[in-house]
DNA sequence: CGTTAACTGTTAACGGTGTTAACTCTAAAC
DNA sequence: GTTTAGAGTTAACACCGTTAACAGTTAACG
């Protein structure tokens, strides 16, 4: 490792680096809003359009920052796996799953900047290459692989394609490709744990939850086995 | 009916719904962004000052608008509920999820002020006593009366106390006086089909859906018949 | 080595924002 | 008919993202 060399682009590198470390920190404190330009460059010396040598607009930073923040919770989630030693692939998918609710719960304002109201109007079938959304597709491919894995090491019950409906079969077999051959009605519940699994981590830390349970854990809990019952895998029981 | 009347107090009240639909009018298109303090008073042949004869600030103009999405939205749902002669009420329940949905798929970017990123660090304990804050328990109390007139319509079979966990169901016990005491399985399945519903309409609002599902309807369809069924009730089945 | 070119940072300025203070004018109140 | 409260104005402040023109340093090249 030769960090801090004298060469230009590594000084480059360096700025960058604590650009970006300045921007996180004014994330943390402050939330999105927090994180502007001026104070970015206030925070480390600097005039503001000394910042745009290193992004063309504020809201290419905040794209940055949003690739970071999602390399690093997929990075996350991968070594939380990887460090599983038991061939339970089910542990994993619950490990995966309390990894995403304890990254969220321990950085919020990260967690809202990633998962608070993305694109309300954006264009959807554009071809939007941001760095971030290539990111986030990275991050939903830990999941989509680790289901699938759990899919092929064994084989979980799914509903009948009569009682899916013939369109959202088709949409769900147009997909089988993204899910390494994986039917239709398996692939619904995999959308089915995800969905049930963001919906839950979003409501909790976004504090949606609070007014009727103060401390959402034990409901998290109960839905995450209830949903991983229904992938067929044991998941250790509530205690009492 | 003296609308228009030549009271100053009249007048006063033209105006402030004239600033509330601008600003309405603003978040259409264009987000929560684009309806700021100058260019509600641009919209209206004003000056900026002016508005803080009406509001104290940006930010209650903001809640002001919320706070009225909120009302707008639950008494939408009332209505829908009251226009339904049947006497199925789980028919009521199904009318109410589509009605949330139908209004977030019709609104986005108010459904997008209201639902997206709310609260992320903010004092959810102490009693912020906000006009929107108060809307939004309005709001919620629809789905928890219907949910509650269901359950003493037709009850439900729902999971034994030991498969929840002690600590679940000291929580859900504590809030039975808020579901017209419905015991706390019941009072699970019912979270459990707010959770459920409350992420689906948000993950397709937001488009969060759309990377993997085109068309989320079919998907929200078979998840609604899912946790319908969980309820006991018996929901329109998939057209083939 | 000396010159040139590229890069990093600066200052000054523009238009935008929310917000405040001081002032004018009009319409209700006594 | 005088007084008073309210609605609206102008001017200004501090902040924001962004751009243009300029200075200093540092690498590259003949």
């Amino acid at each position: 490792m030769d960090l801090g060399g004298t060469g230009r682009d590594r000084r480059r590198a360096a700025t960058l680096a604590e650009i970006k470390a300045a921007a996180r920190r004014l994330l943390v404190d402050g939330g999105v809003a927090a994180v502007g330009l001026r104070a970015v460059a206030r925070e480390l010396g600097l005039t503001p359009p000394a910042l745009y040598r290193y992004f063309p607009s504020h809201e290419a930073l905040i794209g940055a920052l949003i690739a970071d923040l999602y390399d690093e919770l997929t990075s996350a989630l991968m070594q939380l796996q990887t460090t599983d030693e038991s061939p339970d692939l089910g542990e994993r998918l619950y490990l995966l799953a309390n990894g995403l609710r304890n990254w969220g719960l321990a950085h919020p304002a990260e967690f809202a900047l990633l998962f608070g109201t993305a694109v309300p109007m954006a264009d959807a079938a554009d071809h939007n290459e941001t760095p971030g959304h290539q990111a986030a597709m990275r991050f939903g491919n830990v999941f989509k692989e680790l289901v699938a894995q759990v899919w092929h090491w064994k084989p979980f019950p799914y509903p009948p394609d009569e009682l899916l409906g013939a369109e959202l079969i088709a949409q769900l077999t147009a997909e089988s490709e993204h899910f390494q051959g994986m039917p239709p009605g398996a692939i619904y519940l995999s959308l089915t744990y995800w969905t049930r699994l963001y919906g839950l981590i979003c409501m909790e830390v976004f504090g949606q939850l609070h007014w009727v349970l103060p401390d959402a854990g034990a409901y998290f809990e109960a839905q995450l086995r209830e949903i991983g019952e229904a992938l067929g895998l044991d998941c250790p029981p509530a205690e009492q």
